[in-house]
DNA sequence: GTAAGTGCAAAGGTTTTGCATGATC
DNA sequence: GATCATGCAAAACCTTTGCACTTAC
C-alpha cells in the first residue's frame, strides 16, 4: 500500500486528512520496521510537526480502530505499530542494538493444523519473534 | 521442578524463605499457565495472605532476577510470569475466554538455521504465540 | 544482631479523559 | 456550520522508590 492510496482510502471512508494523519500514514508506509510511540513522536518532530502526545496517542488509536495499523508487542515490554496490510511476517529483534527487521517467510502453517488436531484449539493467528544478534552486532563481536 | 526443591535451591543460594516467597513459588510450580501480577495477588489473597502490592512486585522482580521465573508478553498488552525451567514451549491464547494453555512441541528450530543463512541473524531465542479459540469456546459457538 | 523483607505513602512513567478551541470538509 | 481533530491539564493506571518497621536466620 502506498501513502496516497491509503489517504484516498481514508477519505473514501469519510475520514478527514489532517497534517498529522498524513505524516503518520507516510511514516508507516515508508517504514520497514515497526514503530513505537516514541519513534512516531520523533519522526513528527523531525518533519517540523510539534504535536501534543495526546494527539499522537489518539491518532494511533484511530489508525488501529480502522485497521490501518496493528500492534506488535516486543521485548522488553514495548508496544510497536506497523501497517496492518503487510504480508504476513515475523520480526528479528537484535538484543544488542535493538534493531528490528522483518522476515516474510512463514513456515508455521503446518504446525497450526497439528495443534488443532492435538489440542482442539482453532488457531486464528500467531506471532513469532526471534531474538538474537543482527549481522552487524555479530561482526563487531 | 517441585516446590520443595525450588525452596531448597533458594535457601542454598542464601535467600530467606518468607511466607510470601513460599506461596508464590508454590503458585508458579503448580500453575500450568503463565500468571499475571493480578493472578498472583488474587492467589495470595485466596491463601489468606493479604500482602501489599509493592511486596508482590518486588518478589516477582526477585524471582526474575535470580532466574526462577521468566516474563511472557501476551495480547492484549499484558505481562505474565512463568517458571523459567519449563521445557521450551509456546502458548495458546483463547481470544474469547482468555484462557492460556501451553504446547511443548517446537518445530521452529529448522526455521532458525534458515534465518541465519538468509539474514545473517543469529537467533538466540524465539517466542511463538497462537491466538484463536480454545476447544470449549469452539463448542459453544 | 544483621541483613533482608514488608507496608505505606509518594513519585515516575505511560496512556486516557474532559473540555474548550481550532481545523476540515 | 457541523463534525471531527487538537492542545492542555488533569486523571487513571501500572510500576518503582524511599523510609521506617518487622522478620528470618
Amino acid at each position: 500500500m502506498d501513502t496516497d492510496l491509503t489517504l484516498s482510502s481514508l477519505r473514501d471512508e469519510g475520514h478527514r486528512i489532517t497534517r498529522v494523519r498524513e505524516e503518520m500514514v507516510k511514516f508507516f508506509v515508508e517504514s520497514s520496521k515497526p514503530l513505537s510511540f516514541g519513534d512516531v513522536m520523533r519522526a513528527l518532530e523531525e518533519a517540523g510537526l510539534f504535536v501534543n502526545k495526546t494527539t499522537v496517542y489518539r491518532e494511533l488509536k484511530f489508525l488501529l480502530e480502522y485497521g490501518y495499523i496493528a500492534e506488535v508487542y516486543l521485548y522488553p515490554r514495548k508496544v510497536y505499530y506497523e501497517l496492518s496490510d503487510l504480508r504476513h511476517h515475523h520480526h528479528l529483534v537484535c538484543e544488542k542494538c535493538g534493531k528490528i527487521d522483518n522476515i516474510i517467510n512463514c513456515l508455521v502453517d503446518r504446525l497450526e493444523r497439528d495443534v488443532l488436531k492435538r489440542k482442539g484449539f482453532k488457531i486464528k493467528r500467531h506471532t513469532l519473534e526471534f531474538y538474537g544478534l543482527c549481522s552487524d552486532c555479530l561482526e563487531r563481536d
